[in-house]
DNA sequence: ACAAGTAGTGAACCACCATTCACACCTTGA
DNA sequence: TCAAGGTGTGAATGGTGGTTCACTACTTGT
């Protein structure tokens, strides 16, 4: 006779599951994902390490939820700021701003998202987020080359290229991205875009 | 008593070396990083395991030797690049243009030397390869903006921002950048630096 | 020619981490 | 209350790759 789970069991286990996940997005943030053994997301979440496989069937259906879990949040971000009123270009410049700021906030977490060793699932989705970016900011600059404020150009490539700035000055290994390189990054941006007399005195 | 080692022993034991170093560079860039087990690098030189390491410590110093070359040959082209004649912006697209046209020689090679999770030890060598590539560009930079061909700007970030772009779009995961994308990306870098009339119609 | 030093070998060893699983304890149903 | 199903545990197991080392064969010096 199989036994049905009572309510109280399937809380139990539900709250388990969602510590895991938290104790994962800890050690991402403060370690990397080097950090992010099964062993210490076990410990970090106060289970044993066999009680991991009850929820997630390997490490990489682990890894993969927890990059989905902070890809979709950070997607999300970007996106609202795109939403902004504005021309093409500043609603651009709202997505690299908001990129920007949640790096300075989190570079840990930031690296660990876009540049840090990772195993093979969790690159694939890795570059979801990247293109999901990318998505973004094309969409906008396409709109600002039909409506004229921006010259034609490829957008995607534009779009990855933006990207590839950005992320590069905000938790590339050359630079300590500071508050103060936002701003010139804003400027890099808009002239990249093409947008008329941006940084050009 | 001590042997001396004789002309002919040194000179087998340095063309082994070379061997061993030939065969990394051989498995980087048709295997990438993780291509590059000791036991594979020794299979491609036709010598055992154990013999590795009478060259090198350990794989550490194998792979920050094999960095190190291929990132002083790539700087060097770079840097030719850098030192043709014609204006600030135009010797910066010499660079972008040449970066562009040896990744797509060598997709494979260029991925692991600039993007590819490897160990902490040639992430170290791999952040040398960009601060050059940066340093070649942001002099170039620095150059136009005092002879005023550039808008002012923080020549560091700009660069940072260049060499992340062009980067992303040659060798990231969203794009599989081709022949077309060197075109665009010089349009790009150009605007970018903030040259006049760059891709402004 | 012989003794001793050195180079080459590849299997054994070691470290690390993901996963399994036998056992203990808790939960469910009658 | 008891039997049987289900959950939690953490040490054992297995895989992978870096490194060591006992042994063989070659080299050097007399």
């Amino acid at each position: 006779m199989v036994y049905r789970r009572t309510p109280k069991i399937q809380a139990r286990m539900d709250s388990q599951r969602a510590a895991i996940l938290d104790a994962a997005v800890e050690l991402l943030a403060t370690r990397g994902y080097a950090g992010c053994s099964v062993a210490a997301v076990a410990e970090g979440a106060g289970v044993a390490t066999g009680s991991v496989y009850r929820h997630f069937g390997n490490k990489a259906e682990l890894v993969v939820e927890l990059f989905r879990q902070l890809v979709t949040r950070e997607v999300e971000a970007v996106e609202r700021a795109a939403q902004r009123p504005g021309s093409a270009g500043e609603r651009v410049v709202a997505v690299v701003d908001t990129f920007a700021a949640r790096a300075l906030k989190a570079p840990r977490l930031a690296y660990a998202l876009l540049a840090e060793p990772v195993d093979a699932p969790v690159e694939a989705e890795r570059i979801v987020f990247r293109r999901a970016f990318r998505d973004v900011v094309a969409a906008r600059i396409g709109e600002g080359v039909r409506d004229g404020t921006l010259p034609p150009q490829e957008a995607a490539l534009t779009a990855a290229a933006v990207v590839g700035a950005v992320a590069e000055v905000m938790i590339g290994p050359l630079t300590s991205g500071g508050e103060d390189a936002v701003g010139e990054l804003s400027t890099f941006t808009l002239r990249a875009l093409g947008v008329p007399h941006a940084g050009n005195p």
